[in-house]
DNA sequence: TTTATATTTTTACGCGCGTAAAGTTTTATA
DNA sequence: TATAAAACTTTACGCGCGTAAAAATATAAA
């Protein structure tokens, strides 16, 4: 630390004996000054300990390097899990991510954008709470800011949308569970929260029919984001009752499948594929608990890793084309099944 | 939506009526202006659809109304809860929160507080990484920005200090556990990521010592935040050995926790109270999943919600004191036992 | 070395708002 | 209705940086 701190790019210009539009332009991108003066700059940077004004730099810019992460509940795993990962690919393309959670509140997921559209990000990246999402509102901001949707659709909103394949993933499982026992029934919340839940419904309708077997629905009441809970209540209720229809069990998340295992363990019910077991639990997602379940849960993992790889590079490259993208490309992820005890 | 847009204060002070120095402090504090004018804003601000520039505000002012919520890993539940608490807090009193998790990577977290010192918050709440966090760095920040520290205590650093009675707790438990049974053991990491576990063991070392009790420590190797992974590791390893020391084990944190019932689960030992269990299994934390484990995790409650009242309260009444406090605060909240079905 | 090109420097203005000072109007209190 | 205090308006300047344009310089190609 030389003497006194600098105060702003002016005084770093004097000391640092480079001019401020260079500065300036280095600051912005420093690629785009010689290779030169970009050493002597980062050895000035180093010596004199100075940091620009981002209140300053990012007044004048028309846009930021901010970009911005939204997620519909950052208390969930999943999405906890798959937001860390987004920070880092944003950080290491150099620009600086802002994370925000809608609790699972709509209001909140629009109050998130406006907020966002106020330090005029370079691009969004934004998961929607899903059918309670407010559709028109993210229509509009869409329009004003490059958005990549990820891990749950809204069709035609946004540049692009990047997620998982639930028709091939539920296909995978309902598959496996088919070949080795008895055909799964569907577990489900009433009316889910869960943004992809319509869809795994759906994929699971469409692989029963096509194993020809008659598909069984069971809808658990309740809503919000407490699906462990709801998971618990209905499972333990349909043992209290007698009233499952088979002894197989596809849970439409991992999470509600942690609440029914629970359940079922608590009814003394042993769940797994070997003789002596009484119940089949599976769910969806790879859940990074999944693995310490009693016992451990058998489900459908999701590419976190590339998903969010996908996510963030078309939304760097929208945002240094500059311009939005000629058609609205749409990529589906493969799951993988992953065997464990409880199915 | 009254015509053309609204560009800057300068055309929404001609359009309301009203003079710019008025508008520019009503945007600083709705209550700083008569409740009449403040009435014509609000209203012509909702007519206009106007809202003032984050960054020109910002630039000008000394204190922004951001504040800072640092936390060292937000892909745990604990952490993202008590988060998620804050930022409710926060926002209830006009502030604007700001997320950052430290990914328990102690080089994040120094350069989350550069950040963060960037936005020129007017204050931040820090839960820090704890025995790997750079001391000397988060000190230098709290001598510039008003800082209260939450669940880990860094002495002497910050304005103040909210967290946990880990004697209290501890004592708790301990006193539960031999009282119905064995007296337990202590499973912790050898070297312990989680900020507490050194409070958490000394505590269980005086009162084993206070109850006449000869302290049994258990120490997991292994490093990172996958407690689970850990604590299943090293009860597997524990259970085929067959060198548990005892039949009661209270763990440093409910996750080592949850990995230890899964291994004792896969191991086919029952736990629990009742007769015909091998093993009692007890927590800290009363983390979000430890009402579904198998069976049920019996722990001591953290007050998230006391914590997170706390630390914004007085966080604010410091920044609105504009001064230093005069001593350093340090409140503790009491745990409450949670029995379950473990132990 | 000369010449064309890419970078940098100089100069100058603008962004949108904070805020101080002096003058004017409104409100509260009697 | 007079009077003091409070709130507001007018005027003016500054914050720290973006960026355009013209001139000066450095670099690469011939």
């Amino acid at each position: 630390m030389e003497g006194k701190k600098i105060r702003n790019m002016e005084e770093f210009a004097s000391v640092s004996g480079i001019s401020r539009p260079t500065l300036s332009k280095y600051f912005n991108d420093p690629t785009s000054v010689r290779d030169s003066t970009r050493k002597r700059i980062e050895a000035a940077v180093e010596q004199y300990d100075y940091r620009p004004n981002l209140y300053a730099m990012n007044q004048n810019r028309r846009l930021t390097k901010n970009i911005g992460i939204v997620v519909p509940y950052l208390a969930d795993p999943f999405f906890a899990e798959i937001a860390r990962t987004l920070e880092d690919h944003v950080l290491r393309t150099g620009y600086r991510p802002v994370l925000l959670g809608s609790h699972g509140r709509p209001e909140l997921e629009i109050e998130n954008l406006e907020n966002l559209r106020l330090i005029k990000p370079a691009g969004v990246l934004l998961a929607p709470l899903g059918r309670v999402s407010d559709r028109e509102q993210i229509e509009a901001f869409c329009k004003e800011v490059p958005t990549v949707l990820f891990d749950a659709n809204i069709d035609g909103v946004g540049e692009a949308f990047v997620g998982s394949n639930n028709d091939q993933s539920i296909g995978l499982i309902v598959d496996y569970l088919c070949r080795t026992g008895e055909p799964p029934a569907f577990f489900e919340m009433e009316t889910p929260t869960n943004p992809n839940a319509y869809k795994r419904r759906t994929a699971y309708l469409a692989a029963m029919e096509r194993l020809d077997h008659k598909p069984l629905l069971i809808q658990a009441p309740g809503e919000g984001w407490e699906f462990e809970e709801i998971g618990f209540q209905e499972g333990s209720r349909l043992v209290r009752d007698k009233t499952l229809p088979t002894d197989t069990i596809l849970c439409s998340n991992d999470r509600l499948a942690i609440g029914f295992l629970s359940a079922a363990y608590e009814a003394g019910l042993r769940v797994g594929l070997g003789p002596g077991c009484a119940l089949r639990v599976a769910g969806h997602d790879d859940h990074p608990f999944s693995r310490y379940t009693c016992p451990t849960l058998t489900t459908v993992s999701q590419d976190y890793e590339a998903i969010a790889k996908k996510s963030a590079e078309t939304l760097l490259q929208l945002i240094e084309a500059g311009s939005p993208a000629d058609s609205r490309e749409e990529t589906l992820f493969e799951g993988r099944l992953i065997m464990r005890g409880s199915a």
